[in-house]
DNA sequence: CTATATAAGAAACGCAACGTATCTTGAGAG
DNA sequence: CTCTCAAGATACGTTGCGTTTCTTATATAG
């Protein structure tokens, strides 16, 4: 091993960090994730990683910032149930056991920081907008009467695949994205597209 | 204050730690949450603890199940709506931060173990009776159609409430109830109702 | 009423991680 | 080439963990 001793600063450090907290949170979880840990990792020392962020939580969120959700293309099957399984599907293939342990840890980090508790708002709350695109798209081919999604409606599955998830220790069955797109989302889907008719 | 020094056994001692832990979960919170603190305040000593319960979070979801969950009448206004938001606003206030943070905080431990997960998912699975009665009504009155509401359909409402819940720090307004109401379960029971039409 | 088993309670242990403070030394900027 | 700043190493005191050891009070048996 050749290792070549250099100091890295700026840009390239802190990637190395984020990556190491990123590897850490997959190789022991969140509760056992320590600072320590990250920094032996990354190759660095603990004041270092301090002089970035707050405690674990800050910067595990900021680790889950860095893996870059690369735009996916939108389902379009031609079939409102079908795209909304694969979008379901995929959601949930992002929200593994991993994700799903992150996100009740940072969870329970936030009530103790309302710094932390808005930067976990935020990234739960990005609405999708992959929902009104396959709606809508529903709506033109007469499979729906035109209505409009409400921003709750469209959060919405984002929050019934992370309670599932979390429950069941990450692992979600299709049997069980099924049961949520049949019998959830698709009649509340139906039940808002029947109330905007009769207005 | 005539301190009578005794020593306590058995369901006496049980239930004083029990009382103990749920005091101190109400004054520090979960994470701040410690044996050596509930010990303290229960004026025992932590083997004591440790050798009936394995460790916080076993601690902590006894100390939740012997707050009696005393059964609540089901709300009959003989409207549907007015049914469903008395009894979410119920629900959220049972959930209150507390609970928020308890449940995050154990959610977060369930991954180092699976017994807690099972004791959690047994916690957070009661289905809520509440549900089928009131629909129940709604369908006698000729509100809505006749039709079953899925057991994940009835589970729902603590789901929701859950979620936003531990999004917003506990907070609940009665506007965010409203809107789970009208713009999401309304919706979904007359998606339902309206697909057991057409069957 | 005494003897014995049992568990409460106190004290201390080593361990791990916390978050901070101090110091050196390498790297970039002028 | 010098100066400045932050990386990185080390060590600190603190806290809570979970366990071990020991005593002493209390319930129960004889």
């Amino acid at each position: 091993m050749t290792e070549i001793k250099t100091r890295r600063r700026g840009e390239e450090l802190e990637h190395a960090i984020l990556d190491a907290a990123w590897a850490e949170l997959h190789d022991v979880g969140y509760t056992a994730l320590t600072i320590e840990g990250v920094a032996a990792r990354a190759g660095t020392s603990k004041p270092v990683i301090y002089r970035r962020w707050a405690g674990r939580a800050e910067l595990v969120l900021a680790a889950w910032a860095r893996q870059a959700p690369q735009p996916q293309p939108i389902p379009d099957s031609g079939m409102l149930r079908t795209d909304l399984v694969a979008l379901f599907t995929r959601i949930t293939i992002r929200h593994d056991a991993v994700m799903s342990e992150v996100i009740a840890g940072v969870m329970s980090d936030v009530f103790r920081d309302p710094e932390v508790a808005e930067l976990l708002r935020e990234r739960l709350r990005t609405a999708m907008p992959a929902i009104p695109t396959i709606v809508g798209r529903a709506i033109e081919r007469g499979e729906l009467p035109p209505f409009e999604v409400p921003p709750r409606v469209a959060r919405l599955p984002l929050d019934l695949i992370r309670n599932e998830s979390m429950l069941c220790n990450g692992v979600l069955t299709s049997d069980m994205i099924a049961e949520l797109v049949d019998d959830v989302y698709l009649p509340l889907l139906r039940g808002l597209a029947q109330r905007a008719v009769r207005a």
